[in-house]
DNA sequence: ATAGCTGCAAATGCTTTGCAAGGCC
DNA sequence: GGCCTTGCAAAGCATTTGCAGCTAT
């Protein structure tokens, strides 16, 4: 459900989430929502960047990706200090982590599956579960 | 069976797992293994050591908590970037992340559980797994 | 013209490292 | 005495921030 890959329009994405459709931000959605999931850092961006001829810098990579996680566009994932991972895949689902080579992937959805939920403290309510596998 | 806390012997608890009981590692072994279950920060140790009269440096701390991690008497636990936590309970637990209040706190035993375990990526056995549910 | 964006460089926050001095067997 | 530990300060990373110049409307 992934290999049939259709790149969306970066104008109607950022449009639709109320971004502003600069250039740097169309090239860098352009980069990351092209149909297949991806779990990136802003180094991988930045590399990304420069071998697509796109001009920018770190900190609009960071401004970047920050404002579209904010947007609701990517999705924050932190496995180990200093090393922050963004994913493009917005559904509800979990991750393998591969400790020896510092990447992730996603557990296939419906396989795995949490039995019970705890009891939530008192006055809370979830904002997120995140299952992660060490590998 | 939290209430009910024994301080271990620290220098026991060094001794088992071949750390030389120094006279540092000995105060942090006995602030933090006092038979309460605890997340802390190497921040939250530092304070700890201070209101305890105790007389170190903030890389005395970390030498101190990463080889305790090394040697298996914490665990790591990351949930956000940019700040480690060192958790006592060793045993097959998970967390609620108050992310408010940037604070762990563990899942009581038996009130959560993965209903099914994906399929391994090849060659690849489970290190760890990691529950953490944001409230 | 003007509001917002970009990108450089400086700053920040956590963590690690280098190294001299000190402590312990 | 000799090896390990301690702790200060400096270095190292990832990330954020300040701000001047630029861009697009």
């Amino acid at each position: 459900m992934d290999s049939a890959a259709s790149p969306l329009d970066p104008n109607q994405i950022l449009a639709k989430n109320g971004i502003r459709p600069t250039k740097i931000r169309k090239a860098i959605a352009r980069l990351l929502f092209d149909g297949h999931d991806k779990h990136v850092t802003v180094e991988n961006v930045i590399d990304m960047a420069r071998n697509s001829e796109i001009k920018t810098s770190v900190a609009s990579v960071y401004n970047t990706l920050n404002q579209f996680a904010a947007a609701g566009l990517l999705r924050r994932v932190v496995v180990e200090q200093g090393r922050t991972f963004f994913d493009t895949n917005l559904s509800d689902h979990h991750h393998f982590y591969f400790e020896d080579e510092q990447r992730l992937e996603d557990i296939p959805d419906g396989t795995i599956k949490l039995q019970s939920i705890p009891k939530l403290p008192y006055g809370r309510r979830i904002k997120s579960i995140g299952v992660t596998i060490r590998v």
